[in-house]
DNA sequence: ACAAAAGTGTTGCGCTTACACCCATGG
DNA sequence: CCATGGGTGTAAGCGCAACACTTTTGT
């Protein structure tokens, strides 16, 4: 079966820049190309669009098909369109960004087979002189830099950190992701009064011990 | 000549919401369409992507195509990509936002012809009891939505605003062009510190005299 | 008892808001 | 001289940033 059009039409797929907070850094899921063009460079994990299902639905399925994970937090991030930006031909690409929480990530190291596997963003892992992240393939160091901004501007007007974090957190746990993200620190004081006047966390009657200190009051967040 | 894919690819298009300020209110560029699905409805000027331009090349080319005018702000809104939204197949559009300065605004009412016409977006036009605007084809009325809150979110933290305004304008054009936008009165004294203190407008040494009152002191915008 | 993270208030400053009168002009 | 929009300053309140010590636990 094939289809036959009067003018040449692009193709169109959803790429996905997905994060998680580990190992006190922000990563990415980046997954390894074993085939030309960019092979064995790293990629940003994303496929065609079917042509009955919305781009979102589209991006859920991936996010699906890829990590195994639904019902994650997805935003449309913005339409990558540049000619040359895939060397087979004209692709379009809407990339998502996608947020995955402490808890789904372990089922994501699981399903890691096909290749995929979490990159750091800020550090490098290991200390060798290279840059921080491994050279990425096509556009996608671009999207991943918008997407990093991104979500650096969407933390500080909403609440979406609280999508990186497992179901009870504490504040501190809470502080240390905003830290991460926006790669300076935070005023413990200020950051708590300002958390908590948001009135979007709840907290629990229930505590975290960890280690020789005081135990700290775990929190929930309130979706609305 | 034809093209033939394995798989069934969507049509991209670019639709664009075209924004001035006349008549003292927010306005739309709108094209009548002629032919079924939604004839006789009013729509956002748009139309295909060509196999070897960029998604913001296309944009810029249909402003030109359409309404004659080169060389204006031009920003991505979002992809809109639901399968239903186009009758007659899968049609994936890309939507720029573009702004448009009272003074470009007289070519494209010169260049009127093809059925293209400016939109209040808040006001009425006629004192008859229906909604402030015709009913849009497709998903237009959504894409619309969603530019105007953009361009308000956009209009408090950057400068786009004077893209509205030819290049030398008063203070209180200005103002009228922020108080249309938002659709709530503005302070004179608030506005001008506000607007002053971002050095990004020079005071000229010139004045408009415009009626039976002291004369306006003109400004132009500090284009980085 | 000590190390280590949790938790807690106050102060100063800058930005935003509210607000009212004189100025320059045309008719 | 009067109507009309142009132009100007000040005071109060609010939100944000800076800052240090006590509490609770494990070892």
């Amino acid at each position: 079966m094939s289809y036959t059009y009067d003018y040449p039409r692009p193709a169109v797929t959803v790429d996905l820049v997905i994060f998680t907070i580990a190992d006190d850094d922000l990563k990415v899921l980046l997954i390894r190309r074993r085939l030309e063009p960019y092979k064995d460079c790293w990629a940003l994990p994303g496929g065609f669009v079917d042509i009955d299902e919305s781009l979102e639905q589209a991006a859920a399925r991936e996010l699906q098909e890829e990590v195994g994970v639904t019902n994650v937090y997805l935003e449309q991030l913005y339409t990558f369109g540049a000619p040359g930006r895939d060397p087979r031909g004209r692709v379009i690409s809407v990339a998502y960004f996608a947020l995955i929480d402490a808890e789904r990530q372990r089922i994501v190291a699981a399903s890691d087979a096909a290749d995929a596997e979490w990159h750091s963003v800020f550090k490098q892992t290991k200390p060798t002189k290279q840059g921080k992240l491994a050279k990425l393939a096509f556009d996608h160091k671009q999207i991943l830099d918008y997407a990093v901004w991104r979500l650096r501007n969407k933390i500080e007007w909403t609440t979406v950190g609280y999508e990186l974090l497992p179901k009870k957190f504490t504040l501190s746990e809470l502080q240390r992701v905003y830290e991460i993200i926006l790669q300076k620190p935070v005023d413990k004081r200020n950051f708590r009064k300002k958390i908590l006047a948001q009135g979007q966390i709840v907290e629990l009657n229930e505590t975290r011990s960890d280690g020789a200190h005081r135990p700290a009051r775990l929190y929930s967040f309130r979706k609305k």
